[in-house]
DNA sequence: TAGATTGTTAATCGATTAACAATC
DNA sequence: TAGATTGTTAATCGATTAACAATC
């Protein structure tokens, strides 16, 4: 199959997201390319070139089936290779991220939290015990994880980067409000709310409409 | 000026979040287009573009002035314009979002949070106290909030964006993990967690590189 | 002057949308 | 059959990049 584009693999998960929250569809069985379309805000062609991509035909007059569309997305985004993440900084962001629902459907596995401040350590988040920083380095290379999540204040956020990218980590989910450097060959995905922020608030005070 | 577009005003905030997290740069005076090129990963020729919509002008030979450029930005995106936002749902999210530092510099000001969970109310979240979802049309008469922020469970998401449409809001910054429908008027932004995640995965799992 | 950098137009690239025949 | 919907090609649109003269 041929590599997914940012974009493309932003709707699919929206697709996936849609027909994993309403279950009447298993029901009804099959649902069409318009009706998707109007539910993400993209064209009906969209919708029908992202399933084409993904192997999934539909029949004319009936649909595509809703079933299908869920287990093709999943296997295209390999949804059902689990791969394990750790999170430093369990404040209320490290927090709020370990207990975000849809991991469990998006195949990321939280292993371990940490955080630097001794009076954190021992305390639970999500079910998981906080672990000292200091055990970074120990713990990377019990768990091995692929996914290091950055939930810390900005100043602190290269250096963990660093350590981490030193640990072996392959990707970091950044959610500090800072940029972090690492080498060419880690995945860094930033969540940048600023610019969400921005855009929204941008739009409101231009009274300016639709995202 | 023209209208700003999405891709616009995420870079807009790029450059402005690196600049204020520069302070040499106050110091040095200047910065050409190819280095702040380079930092965000765009084209230089974009970085010249972006500049010259906003009306920044720069020098041949030495670069554009750093302060002129932050001054641009926050009055094209209309920084400074401070708009009355609050956030429905104390959560660990709710809480984090309360915190987050970067507010400030955005021009959004958090007045009030609510939450269903009467344990809850009363407690103090960054500064503010918790107030019962009882009293969110009361709150909302007399703060006349522009911008609702939901952090509440995926069930309650449709339910409170009703109630916040019909007592005034103009926008919503949605970090419920589903989707909320909201007349066309109202302008919705959803932090999609799930997309952000299912992107990071799948180039970690397909070892493609780069974003 | 020489050379680095801007400013701007033209070219390319990719994403989105329109059109329409094929299908059940 | 008629009509709704798919599948796919062509056209459009916008965003990105290349090219290069203008400038200090």
């Amino acid at each position: 199959m041929n590599k997914l584009r940012p974009g493309q693999i932003r709707r699919l998960v929206m697709y996936y997201h849609y027909l994993r929250d309403n279950p009447d569809l298993s029901t009804r069985g099959s649902i069409s390319s318009g009706e998707l379309a109007d539910i993400i805000d993209v064209d009906d062609t969209q919708v029908r070139k992202d399933f084409a991509a993904i192997g999934v035909r539909g029949q004319p007059r009936i649909g595509f089936d809703a079933k299908e569309i869920s287990i093709a997305i999943r296997s295209a985004l390999h949804l059902d290779h689990v791969c394990d993440a750790i999170i430093v900084g369990a404040g209320r962001l490290g927090g709020a991220i370990a207990s975000y629902p849809d991991f469990n459907h998006y195949g990321l596995k939280i292993k371990a939290i940490f955080d630097a401040d001794e009076k954190k350590v021992g305390t639970r988040i999500a079910g998981l015990k906080v672990n000292s920083i200091i055990n970074l380095e120990s713990e990377m290379k019990r768990i091995q994880a692929m996914v290091g999540i950055l939930s810390v204040p900005a100043v602190a956020a290269q250096e963990i980067a660093d350590r981490l990218v030193r640990a072996g980590i392959r990707a970091i989910w950044n959610f500090a409000p800072t940029q972090v450097i690492v080498p060419e060959r880690i995945r860094l995905v930033n969540v940048h709310l600023s610019a969400s922020l921005a855009e929204l608030c941008y739009c409101v005070r231009c009274k300016c409409k639709g995202e």
